[in-house]
DNA sequence: CCTTTTCTGTGTTGATCGATACATAAATGA
DNA sequence: TCATTTATGTATCGATCAACACAGAAAAGG
């Protein structure tokens, strides 16, 4: 490849992972350059030639996240052998993933972005699509159970994907309030307890 | 009164809630004093001669919604007759006033600070106290159920409460995504979905 | 060797941030 | 009338923002 002119001197897969984190804790607007190069060991101007701008820091940073921290829940809806299966091991993947003390609290594709700005439009649209692709994942897993026969044939995949996408939206705003993996296994709990309801009778 | 001195020229209260408009949609961070001032119709040093600090602002304009936008959702939990029906009633206004179209979606409440920096420390702690309330209205509610005997004596009201509380949170979510009322209602009926299950024998 | 290419560190750019100094204007009390 | 008090508009403060100019350093190709 190319090789020529002078190496760099820092890891660059590693200073993602901590511009990562910076993101992940402060948000888009709430991380400056200053403190991503800081945590990235790196000054600005090695910053920006090697990823261009904030912008694209943290696009190629959430990209990361969801190739890093996302399988680990997001798998679970293909290991689990049974659509209600799934969703209780992606909501409990999800209630140990937000509440580990080593690593901020919640999602960064969740909270990373909430209000767009100018200067933030693009990043908001990238998470919102990348939210999206969760929700079409949860749906598919859905409709999946309907076609195996374990869910009814007139039940709404769409709208309990909603609900399930939602719960775990606001599963990272609890985790922000300092919520234990206890307290979030409750929230897990009481969307549980809406599956015999929801692939029963619910037309009536 | 104190009607010594020049009178102010606009109305301090009319001006606070362009304020709150503003926090609502930008957030605290995002919110800039020019942005505030130029919403309010006034300049800055009125700006601070009135409220004080950005800061100060901001804690007024999080009373001022709570007292203007909350009671209508939260009065529910008092105008039902029975617990279910005032989550349910508490939900459906949550859905609809996330979700109107005049006005920012989600809550300030919700969104207004996440991720709580240098700055905005105090600021994350006073929203996070007033979701901590709540969420104590809603354990309440649950409690009156209990104890009136619409739900069993085992009943874990904290647990539903989280629950209830952390799907709202969601919906605010989902409402800046652009939900439709009608797309949260279908997370409204996933989460009244639970009741039955969550009422019923789920010691099991 | 020398040229080319790319990265690093210092220093700085114009813009914007939250917050005020200051002079003037408009009210009250004496 | 005049001193006091408070509000207003202009203009600006130092700090920080995202981004970059520039020169020196470290590699490869020739």
């Amino acid at each position: 490849m190319s090789e020529r002119g002078r190496p760099r001197t820092f890891d660059r897969t590693a200073a993602l992972r901590r511009a990562m984190d910076v993101f992940w804790v402060k948000g888009y607007e709430g991380a400056s350059i200053s403190d991503l190069a800081t945590a990235m060991g790196i000054n600005s101007p090695s910053l920006y030639a090697a990823y261009g701008s904030k912008e694209a820091l943290f696009l190629e940073a959430t990209d990361f996240y969801s190739r890093v921290e996302g399988p680990d829940i997001w798998l679970a809806l293909e290991e689990a052998p049974t659509a209600r299966e799934a969703i209780e091991l992606f909501l409990t993947r999800t209630a140990k993933a937000y509440s580990q003390a080593d690593r901020p609290q919640g999602c960064l594709i969740t909270l990373g972005a909430l209000h767009q700005d100018s200067t933030s439009g693009l990043i908001c649209a990238d998470l919102r699509r990348r939210r999206a692709e969760n929700h079409s994942a949860l749906q598919k897993r859905l409709e999946r159970g309907v076609a195996e026969g374990e869910l009814p044939i007139d039940f709404d995949s769409r709208a309990a994907a909603t609900f399930f996408a939602t719960v775990q939206h606001g599963m990272s705003i609890q985790a922000r309030d300092g919520a234990s993996c206890t307290a979030l296994m409750a929230t897990v709990a009481g969307a549980m307890a809406a599956w015999h309801t929801l692939a029963g009778v619910e037309k009536a």
